[in-house]
DNA sequence: CATAAAAATGACCGAACGGTCATTAATAAA
DNA sequence: TTTATTAATGACCGTTCGGTCATTTTTATG
């Protein structure tokens, strides 16, 4: 990695969770300036504009939550242990495995009607975390750990949305109390539909 | 009402859906200066900052879509309809009720680290809902409508939950299929609860 | 109709914004 | 070590931001 990628990288990391936090409209270059120690000309050396650093750093906090996430996923020995480490992951909305909670839930809403591209990147997020439980179901569902009858697909997105809302809720609140309660019902359907 | 307050509430009217839309941050004065074609003295007579207007509008935009539910429900019988009446009034997440889509959504992500004034009315808004939903279902058990022994206080959370974690699906794939099943999922749970 | 009070105006302010660029410093290859 | 390339700097630019205020216009009351 030649000096200016390590830079690049660096910025990147720096702004990532402030972007997450205050969100893309409130985050100002000068923030960025101050968290890396760095001076506005250097910033434009390795991003033409804002809007790309904006970018980056939205890739960014997806990939790192993502990767947490399956490193998490794939110490589970079985399909119900992945569901159930996928919940667990999400469980504390106060104090969130990524800075700023839910890159989603926070970049999704800014962008829905002002920023397409944004916006597409969020979309294809929510897929992917829809296809990752659909895909954990169905493998359960073929190694004989759950219910044929399970609808895999439809239970994917029932329980991305139930964690979605439920982290609102408890940012909102303050509290994991009610995510508590999102969690006793997810377990509860699993183990419905655990053979 | 006097010319002022008219004039307030004239601009609290034309804020609302912008805010909602572009949310706080990126919304600027002459935004709701050419909505209103006002002069931008006038705003200040009747709002001391920007803040007093943005928490007008949020209050504005909680309120308007809180009486339209509260309108939608009045006209159903039974508590099952209620219920089922709520579900179809957030069905529609690519055309909303309320222009720009969930308030509690959009302003929550926003204000969750950066607006505790707004925060709290959110939280307070997504504790009415639920608090709305409970009571539904508590009403709809003492009347026999419903098993006694279905947890309302619970399901609230989670119904309330999965409407909001379906919207922001929808508005992200900008299709309502995933809020179907979102739908079909929780009206089999009220009819597997009802008597 | 006179007049005091309230509302509306728009020029103006300082600050902060995103972005540029000539210059300097550091890096890396010959 | 020389030298061409790349990275970093910070002063500077035009624009837009939220907000002010003296002045004018409109409203409402006696």
């Amino acid at each position: 990695m030649t000096k200016g990628e390590e830079t690049r990288q660096f910025i990147i990391e720096k702004a990532a969770p402030i972007f997450n936090t205050k969100g893309i409209a409130a985050t100002a270059m000068s923030d960025i300036m101050e968290a890396t120690k760095l001076s506005k000309g250097s910033m434009y050396v390795h991003f033409e504009n804002k809007d790309v650093l904006a970018c980056a750093a939205v890739d960014h906090n997806m990939k790192i939550l993502g990767d947490k996430l399956l490193s998490a996923i794939s110490k589970s020995k079985t399909a119900k242990e992945e569901l159930y480490t996928y919940i667990d992951f999400f469980s504390n909305a106060v104090n969130p495995p990524l800075t700023g909670g839910c890159p989603l839930l926070n970049f999704g809403t800014e962008a829905d009607d002002t920023n397409p591209v944004v916006k597409e990147k969020i979309n294809k997020g929510c897929n992917a975390n829809q296809q990752l439980l659909a895909s954990i179901i169905s493998k359960g569902i073929a190694n004989g750990e759950f219910k044929p009858e399970w609808n895999a697909e439809e239970f994917a997105v029932v329980m991305f949305a139930m964690m979605e809302g439920g982290h609102l809720i408890s940012r909102m609140s303050g509290s994991n109390d009610k995510m508590k309660v999102i969690i006793k019902t997810l377990k509860k359907i699993i183990e419905e539909n655990t053979l």
